[in-house]
DNA sequence: CTGGATCCACTTTGATACTG
DNA sequence: CAGTATCAAAGTGGATCCAG
């Protein structure tokens, strides 16, 4: 157990049905309240948010900061340590992009529906 | 639709149980055939490996070639197209090495049966 | 407002046996 | 050798309702 693939170790962090979007948008805005990023990511449901939520925060990601008051308040912002993944997201995003080109090259641009 | 977040694209193609796995070992041998794959990979089932390298076939990840001859043999490769994977699942490797390290710093090195 | 708790549908993976 | 087919098990996400 030197130094095996830790590729998976990264996916495990960024798999989710809606991590990216919801990395994407607390990246952007630095902090937002539950409501807003639901606002922003009308489709999930407040189960998921909050799941998605945790795991981030789980790993380290995410801060979680709970205002003690009524009604509640909670912001989520990135960590210092979660700036890390910029990078990443960054190499994943321009892949994804040029991804989407290579596949123009071979199916052509005709059904690009695909492309949900 | 400009130049949304593509981080999904990447991951769409990445990810799946055996994938990262798979790669790491074709990436290594630049060729592989099935049943060599399958002695480096045991725990999947022939199944599943074959539904995994038929994904990483269809967006083009890597090479399926045929032999018309008895018994069956087949080979794995990358394609030129895959490996302009290769920065992104290094970067990635890194980020999964760092933050095994990371996860130590937070919560010591005890339970270090957590990574699997 | 920010969730938690349940229940259910759908998807993914696995076990096993069979085939050209 | 390199798969398919079939069925069962497990995992995941969604709908809905409840709560501090």
């Amino acid at each position: 157990m030197a130094h095996e693939c830790k590729v998976e170790t990264a996916l495990d962090i960024l798999v989710g049905k809606w991590k990216p979007v919801i990395l994407f948008h607390i990246f952007q805005k630095e902090t937002l309240r539950f409501g807003e990023l639901h606002r922003l990511v009308p489709d999930i449901t407040k189960k998921m948010l909050t799941t998605q939520l945790r795991e981030l925060e789980y790993h380290d990601i995410i801060n979680r900061k709970v205002y003690a008051q009524v009604p509640p308040k909670v912001e989520y912002s990135i960590t210092e340590y979660g700036k890390s993944l910029t990078p990443l997201l960054e190499s994943m995003h321009q892949w994804g992009v040029s991804h989407i080109e290579h596949l123009d090259e071979i199916y052509g641009e005709d059904q690009m529906e695909n492309n949900k």
